[in-house]
DNA sequence: ATGGTTGAGGTTCAA
């Protein structure tokens, strides 16, 4: 089976891209996020057509926005409120095989990281801390479970170009990765594509927009993770990322990360 | 220190 993620800004923009990367990767279960649309001009047909016939889709006007597109059935699928917002960045599948697959979308966290001056950022922290005990309330580690998307964290010193300077930048904050390791001790999950991919190397899946070359600053950070328990460990065969995406036309800032496994 | 770019949906906000 593989499965992956992508945050797409935009599925309604960029579903000739998703299309692509479907062409190209062929995976079983696709997760994307930041679809910002609500679910009645969600592009389903689109991917139907294109065999991804069972869909589990939870959009809103303008913002967020998260969905799971597979070529597996599902024998469940849930939608999550976290911090008691209806904002739709986290929902969940069951597959016939037994795994479960969740999609989320943390908060970006706005610029200031500071709890106390920036809403945004308590928001982000207490949305890390709510999920983990979650996810700890709610299953153990022994439960197959998947989960991918954009935690807008990158918890590494080699998932930013520069770990002394991203220290007061949020998504490398010691207060997020602090959260961010406690969500991934909790349940025991591996980081699938650090499985395979040694800590000393750096490993980015976003660059902003804001540099005039992406590939020649090269100032990227880790930001999307797929995360698997403990019974799916032995079965994890490879990873990729997909960093030629950045250079699609009218690209998205994230580019799309994939894991493969014996299921 | 600042600004740089993008998307949605309006004439601004979030990323």
């Amino acid at each position: 089976m593989r499965i992956a993620t992508w945050n797409i800004n935009s599925v309604r923009l960029r579903a000739p891209l998703a299309l692509e990367l479907l062409t190209l990767w062929q995976p079983d279960v696709l997760c994307l996020q930041e679809t910002k649309t609500p679910d009645e001009f969600f592009p389903a047909q689109t991917f139907h057509d294109a065999g991804y016939a069972y869909q589990h889709i939870h959009g809103m006007k303008g913002y967020n926005g998260v969905a799971i597109l597979s070529r597996i059935p599902f024998t469940a699928q849930d939608v999550h409120h976290r911090c008691g917002r209806e904002d739709c960045r986290h929902i969940a599948v069951r597959l016939e095989n037994g795994a479960e697959v969740h999609c989320l979308y943390v908060p970006a966290g706005g610029d200031i990281p500071d709890p106390q001056a920036n809403d945004k950022f308590a928001h982000k922290l207490a949305f890390v801390e709510d999920m983990t005990t979650w996810f700890a309330d709610r299953y153990a580690p022994a439960d197959p479970l998947i989960i991918a998307g954009d935690f807008n964290i990158a918890p590494l010193e080699n998932d930013v170009w520069s770990h002394k300077q991203l220290l007061d930048v949020v998504c490398h904050t010691p207060a997020e990765t602090d959260r961010l390791n406690a969500m991934q001790g909790a349940l025991s999950f591996t980081d699938a594509v650090r499985h395979f991919v040694p800590d000393d190397e750096k490993c980015y899946t976003w660059w902003s927009y804001r540099n005039r070359d992406w590939k020649k600053s090269n100032r990227g950070r880790r930001l999307d993770h797929i995360w698997v328990t403990p019974p799916l460990v032995p079965a994890l065969e490879g990873q990729a990322v997909l960093q030629a995406a950045r250079d699609w036309e009218k690209p998205s800032d994230h580019v799309p990360v994939c894991v493969d496994l014996a299921l």
